[in-house]
DNA sequence: CTAGGTGCAAATGGTTTGCTCGAGG
DNA sequence: CCTCGAGCAAACCATTTGCACCTAG
């Protein structure tokens, strides 16, 4: 997903970011990087660990936030919970889930995004981000 | 707010869900009723217990949940990742969050929910639910 | 070297559940 | 009455944190 929308890889913001780079960092970024899903933090420190397992899940969810807080990944939260991230150096889009399977389409429309604005000012407020999702289930399909 | 948009009242539609009224479940739907915001769980319970300080959180979670599934009420969930619920028999609307005051304001646009429909088509879905949330910053305000 | 990071395990905090007693219909 | 609900406390589960050791710069 990251890498088909145009990143510019996590890892080399983090470098002017200050912190260290550690194996750890260094591995979690590489893995959401090549992340093709928006896996949650189980999901990440379960793939982190098929590569180094003696890693700890308090690393992964530190490091996550450290990211975010950084602004280098985004925090998404759909409707099962779970945190979620996904690489902020990206055009931005929205997300629609299928029902059926949990798999997340990216989308993007102008439109829509115009319509937000639009609305926020009608009640006298500056937008400063949102959350559209949309939740929906495949027509025409055997099941 | 329920009161404002035009509910029937909680109580009158459990009647017709076929669990039992009791005292515990009169007392949470009147609160629900006459809330006009959006009370999470724990402010649900402090305001309930105020009328009835035996009251378990518990009973709360459970019959919140309750009315749930009956499609009573609606869960709600915003960024601060608190369970939150909204009288379901109301006219559809999103919700806009001043990310100062932490005030939610209600609103409805056809447009907006026209477009959903589009967007989820133009994937091959059909649109169960959605999410729309705005997060925004009043105006010309002197801070 | 040494501030900052890691692993581990224990703590947290919101939510759920098992059990036993109580009350609605 | 007898089943369903309530209260209580313990369990859960995702996430966070304290601490002693380790490592990047």
């Amino acid at each position: 997903m990251n890498t088909r929308l145009g990143s510019k890889g996590i890892l080399k913001r983090c470098a002017n970011s200050g912190f260290r780079i550690t194996e750890q960092r260094k591995l979690i970024a590489r893995v959401l990087d090549e992340s093709l899903d928006h896996p949650h933090v189980e999901e990440l420190f379960y793939r982190v660990s098929l590569i180094d397992p003696k890693i700890s899940i308090a690393t992964v969810y530190r490091t996550v936030k450290l990211f975010e807080e950084a602004g280098i990944i985004e925090k998404l939260e759909f409707k099962d919970g779970k945190i979620r991230y996904e690489n902020a150096e990206r055009e931005h889009h929205d997300h629609l889930i299928d029902m059926q399977t949990g798999r997340i389409i990216e989308f993007v429309d102008k439109e829509i995004e115009l319509l937000q604005e639009k609305i926020a000012a009608r009640y006298g407020y500056r937008l400063l981000g949102h959350r559209l999702e949309l939740y929906g289930k495949k027509k025409n399909e055997q099941n």
